[in-house]
DNA sequence: AATATAATTTAGACAAGTCTAAAAATAGGA
DNA sequence: TCCTATTTTTAGACTTGTCTAAATTATATT
């Protein structure tokens, strides 16, 4: 159907477009797919010709009702694959991303309801990001950022905002993971760092931390 | 490493090198690949640039040791691949083939060898072709062509020669699958047709199809 | 051994996706 | 408003893998 590259495009132009509501710019698109402005210009206006776009020239683009559905189907897989690769694998969360890369883009809507089935139809990948159904529905996210969580307050881990290597790395190494109990003891004003609980160890983290870590209260 | 032609080039070669002893023909490679010959010319040229074939212009190429385990590894992993299809996901044995196209292109040795425990080391594909193993060996074949096999005698279905899907639909509607005994009752040798028992059933079997099912004896 | 036919290779072109360098358009500040 | 800095687009080129058409080499037949 479409390519690799163009279902790329597409994906990296769903995300950013919850920063950039009015139209993602060019430049925020060549940084996110790691190349040059003008290779960016030169696939929108592909897309812009298979109605995967909406494109006007100096205007950003955002994506048709095609477009995204296309976007939503890949990262379906990719999500799908992240769980497969952790529950039934065996790999930790922070492998998973790179090879993910590659099973989203193979090509059998058969091979992703079976794969959907064989999983138990899972509503959220290792990160904890909601993998959208056969119809393209997410689940509801109902989560906050851990910096936003209140002092004395309790949730557990649902996801992660940042997940890079090097941060998911971090949580394995301080025993927080997805699922567990988490409890805000104290918050700095003055650097933004809160004291955390988390089963019963005490842990200081930076807000850098709590910045990229979702919670799930009530 | 290598490129998805690259990978799809050798495994052609690999297999062509069966019947093509002193070096397989551009022509045949071409018919295999579907494509044009000077396609092939101009492939076989990089593969020998980077040492992965033997070619000397107009005599044909053979698989250098290089090329020959990396065409194991992709074989490998496409007949992992199909046996995740058929023994984990539910699919039928002749649906398989073309999603293990795509999958076996797939570059992670981890995800690979996870797979492998995760099937339980499994020794033969959904069609009876041997899995090599993480070190490229073969399970030693051991099987007949059912048009060798003499009258009065039997043997169990492990293979296909020919794995198109109209003669797997054939099989199936048969009630001929791998696993299954298979009795000689008589051969017809002005046809080469013989007349089998399977499972209590009297069956009448053309050559084609009895040159194109392997049988296990003994 | 000569010649016709078949197989193979070469030459030049094309599409996809990328790049560099230059041109054009936009946005922000005086 | 005008000018400058930034962003975006265009023009032309390159790579990979493919193609057609023509040239070359090998094979087979007499």
């Amino acid at each position: 159907m479409f390519s690799l590259s163009e279902e790329n495009y597409l994906k990296a132009i769903f995300h950013l477009e919850r920063s950039y509501k009015t139209g993602v710019s060019t430049n925020a698109l060549a940084e996110e797919m790691e190349t040059k402005a003008s290779s960016v210009t030169d696939m929108i206006k592909k897309l812009s010709g298979k109605k995967l776009v909406n494109y006007r020239k100096y205007q950003g683009v955002r994506l048709s009702e095609l477009g995204r559905e296309t976007a939503i189907e890949v990262i379906r897989k990719h999500r799908l694959w992240e769980y497969f690769l952790v529950e039934k694998l065996g790999f930790q969360w922070d492998e998973v991303h790179d090879i993910a890369e590659q099973l989203e883009h193979i090509k059998s809507e058969k091979l992703i309801s079976q794969l959907d089935k064989f999983l138990g139809f899972p509503k959220r990948d290792p990160h904890g990001d909601p993998i959208p159904d056969a119809q393209g529905k997410f689940a509801v996210a109902n989560k906050i950022l851990l910096s936003e969580l209140e002092k004395e307050k309790m949730g557990i881990c649902v996801g992660v905002k940042d997940s890079s290597v090097d941060f998911l790395r971090f949580l394995d190494k301080n025993n927080i993971a997805l699922g567990k109990e988490i409890k805000v003891l104290e918050k700095e004003t003055f650097d933004g760092s809160m004291l955390v609980l988390i089963e019963n160890n005490e842990l200081r983290i930076s807000q850098i931390v709590s910045n990229n870590l979702y919670i799930k209260t009530n």
